[in-house]
Parts: C-alpha cells; structure tokens; sequence
DNA sequence: CTATTTTCGTGAAACGTTTCACAACTTGTA
DNA sequence: TACAAGTTGTGAAACGTTTCACGAAAATAG
C-alpha cells in the first residue's frame, strides 16, 4: 500500500472485481488474467492491472491473478471481510424493501435497527425486527454497535435526523432522499438518487448522445 | 450548443442544478449568481459557469442567472420538460416501492405498465395499476407508447428479460439487479447498485479515507 | 457621465484518470 | 538449458475534467 488517495472510482471498480470474482470462484477457475476480469466488467486489462497495483503485488507474471486470494484481499480491502451493524430510519415504502433484501446481509451489512416515528409503526415487526421509535436512537444504536445508518424518510426531516444520527457517533450514512445533506468532515455520506438516474436516461433519449461503442481489441 | 460529447458529471450536475433551482423559484429568487448556485449544491462557481456554458449563455453578468428561465432550459436539456412513459417490470420489495413513488410522477415519469411473471401477483393492483403478464410485453410496450423500462427482477433473470424488452425497441432502461448486463449500443442502460454505495461507505470506515474537507474560499 | 462593483463566459493552466507500452518474470516445451 | 508464449506491474503519454484568471458586459452609486 504505498499510496494514499484512491478514487472513487477505483473503489467503485473493486466492488466489480469482487463480484466477478464471486462468480469465477463458482465456476472453479483458480486463477484469471487482468483481461478476463476485465471482460467480464466491461473494463480493459489496464485498468485492471493498475487498480490492483494502488493496493499491492497480487498476480503472477504469465499466469494471472489467483481467484480466492484476490477475492479475499479485495474483501479486506473494501471492509467487507466482517460484519457491520446497520440501522435502518424511515420504514415507509423504500426502508421496507430495503429491510426485506437479503442480499445485505449475506454481503455483510447487518440491519439490526429499525426506527420510526410513526405510532401506527413502532412495534411493529419487519422481518423479525421490531420498529422502535425515535427517542430510544442514540442508547439503541450504541447498544447495539451501529456503524452504519440507512436514512430513507422524507427529504424534509432528512437534515434534523442526520444531525442527530451525527451526534449519536455514527460515522457512515447512507442517505436515500434527495436533498443536499450536511455533515461534519468526518462523516462519510453517500446519497443514492435515482430520480437523477432516470434523468440520464432521458437526456441520453432526448440528445441521443452517441455510446462509447469501442469494443477494446479482443 | 457549441459542443457535443457532454460529460456524465456535467449530466448529473444538470440535476443537481435543476434541484437547486427549484428550491430558488419557490424562495422567490428572479436571478442567482453561480456562486450561490454552486454553494446549495456544494460545487464550485467556475464549474458552473463552465456546465452550463456547454449549452449556451444564459446569464447576465453583473446580474446572474434568471432562476426560471434557466430552469426551463435546463428541464429542456434534459429532455424533463415532458411526460416520458414508463415500464416497470418486476413487482416485488423494490418494485412496488418505485410504484408508489410519487415523485417520479411529478418529475415527468410516469409509470403506466406493471408486469410480473408471478401468477399471483398478475391481476392484482398497485397503486391502481393492475399486474401484468410477461406473455403480453410487447403489444403493451407498443400500445402505451412505452419508452423507458424499470428492471426490478432478480439478477438471475435480468439478462433475458432485457433482451426481450430491448427486442420490442425499448432504447432506455434502469436496472437495478446488481449485475451486467449487455445491451446493443443504441439502448441507454443505467444500473442502480446499492450494494456498491454500502461497499463504498464500508471502505471508508476502515481506511479512514479523508473527504475533501477543503471548504471553498467565501 | 464616470467610476466602481458585480458576475458571466471562456481560453489556458493545473490536476486527475485512463491507456499505452515494455521490461521483468513465470510457465511450458523440447 | 534455451526459447517461445503469456501476463504482471508500472512509468510515461494521452486524454479528460476542474480550476484559475481575466476580459467583457451589466448594474449601481455618485
Ligand atoms: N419509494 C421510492 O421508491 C423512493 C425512490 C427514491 C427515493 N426515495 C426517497 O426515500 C425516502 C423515503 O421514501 P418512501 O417512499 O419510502 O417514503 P414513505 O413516506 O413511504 O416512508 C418514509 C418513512 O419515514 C418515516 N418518517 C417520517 N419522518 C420521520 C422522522 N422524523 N423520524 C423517523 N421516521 C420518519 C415515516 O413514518 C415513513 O414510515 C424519501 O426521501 C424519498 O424521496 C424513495
Ligand atoms: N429489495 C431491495 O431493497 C433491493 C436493493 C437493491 C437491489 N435490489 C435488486 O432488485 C431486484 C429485485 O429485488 P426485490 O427485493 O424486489 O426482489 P423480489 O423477489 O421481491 O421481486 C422480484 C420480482 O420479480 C418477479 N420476477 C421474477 N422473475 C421474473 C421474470 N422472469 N419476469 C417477470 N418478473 C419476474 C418476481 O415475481 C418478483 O415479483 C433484484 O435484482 C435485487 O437484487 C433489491
């Protein structure tokens, strides 16, 4: 690890490095090249060879990388080699979905916590979790180690609940409505907007803006 | 418009901008200096100025931009100063919350269509839309005019569902199971994958990442 | 009317990311 | 052992995006 400042999207690229090595592990292949990892990602071998090399020496020359192995060191790497505790606000129609996708889980992301503040919601049980109101948050999320907070209530009550989220410790937030956030410089936030992802879409439709078609030299 | 080849960042900006502009129309603001802009959506004032120039000049110097016009404009650019018709395919936790998405509606998106390939779910109502069959695609797409698909099936089954929505010229679509998926070059495909954001969030925690704290000079 | 202030629009510079290209090393073959 | 084929790791080049810096234009004050 010699360098400090990976971009966002090299770590976004090893989350596609560690899913199609999920699946070649599957397949038992023992090891796979920067090309065949990059083809199955649609990335080039470059690429593939450069990321890697920001987080050390995995490959063997004239054989490639070794599945399992690197599958593991990117697991380390992304913090997705162990468990970590996430709450879920905001059980409406996106926090329910989210609460019933096990993928998360097998991923490692644990939803443990679910808060609301709807009366009609508290007590009420989600997958076997039973939806606690909001005044129990900050003794509720650190008994329960939450590293990870999930927002997914309405954008206007979004700000209060993240500050108080903040001020409870949590450093991590996933945050599902659409609005601009503030956070101290030590809070990571990640917002998910998918209005913005339709309206790619449409511009992509109204501009017909030309693909980057070039297939890279097989 | 001097220029085509516009970035993805400038896209999402475009959003960003349109969000923000929004907000100003209802603060009543006639005018707003990219300075201000830039401030509500945490960018830069150069990189505004520069975005928008990509498409013409709409400002006043001195003065600023005109808040409704420039949101017009930029409704038109992209491509949401309209009604697009929309496909959802996929009926389940993640489906049947998108449905009950009031805000795609109010943004131009309007889902009309459901379909499912569950005998149960097919027949039954969402948000009074009644439950399609898969054996009916392609007349329903034709007849509703559809031109923008939502995938919420499982990954297993993605690749050939896109391939039968894509073959009754579907040009757009938004997927959100968590793999690749190959389109012809003329269909504008975008995968929402919320795994990759947690992974991203997880990175962070245990590398102790530093954000880009640097607040711009006021 | 002139000076001062504000702010846009944009070429150029700075910075960041991706791609190229090749030396270095491993494997396999004879 | 020698050689051919395959593939990594990585500086350097190419390319793309963001930031800077300033001329031009409009507004405002005196
Ligand atoms: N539903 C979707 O498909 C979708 C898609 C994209 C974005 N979003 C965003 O996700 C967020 C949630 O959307 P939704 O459709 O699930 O809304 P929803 O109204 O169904 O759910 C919101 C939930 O948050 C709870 N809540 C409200 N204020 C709260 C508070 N102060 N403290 C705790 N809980 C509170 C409500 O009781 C409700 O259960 C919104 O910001 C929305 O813009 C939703
Ligand atoms: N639920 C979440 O919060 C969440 C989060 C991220 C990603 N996703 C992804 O979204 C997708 C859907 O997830 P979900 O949790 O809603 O799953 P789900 O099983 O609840 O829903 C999938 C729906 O698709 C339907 N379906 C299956 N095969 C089909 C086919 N061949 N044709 C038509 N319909 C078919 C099923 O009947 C079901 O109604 C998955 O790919 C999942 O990975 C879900």
């Amino acid at each position: 690890m010699r360098d400090r400042r990976i971009s966002e999207s090299t770590i976004h690229r090893l989350s596609h490095y560690y899913r199609a090595l999920t699946a070649l592990e599957r397949e038992h292949f023992d090891t796979v090249s920067s090309k065949e990892l990059a083809n199955r990602e649609e990335l080039t071998p470059a690429q593939v060879r450069k990321d890697l090399s920001f987080f050390g020496s995995f490959g063997t020359r004239g054989l490639g990388y070794p599945v399992k192995e690197l599958k593991e060191r990117i697991a380390r790497i992304l913090g997705i080699d162990r468990f970590w505790n996430v709450a879920l606000i905001g059980v409406g129609n996106i926090g329910s979905a989210l609460v019933s996708y096990k993928e998360f889980a097998r991923q490692g992301f644990n939803i443990k916590l679910l808060f609301d503040n709807d009366q009609r919601k508290i007590g009420s049980n989600h997958k076997g979790i039973t939806v606690l109101g909001m005044d129990d948050l900050e003794r509720q999320l650190n008994e329960n180690k939450i590293e990870l907070v999930i927002l997914a209530v309405p954008a206007s009550s979004a700000q209060v609940i993240v500050d108080h989220v903040v001020n409870c410790g949590i450093k991590a937030i996933l945050n599902f409505a659409p609005i601009k956030l503030a956070v101290p410089d030590d809070v990571f936030l990640r917002t998910e907007n998918m209005s913005m992802e339709l309206e790619y879409l449409s511009f992509s439709l109204v501009n017909n803006l030309p693909r980057k078609s070039d297939r890279k030299k097989t």
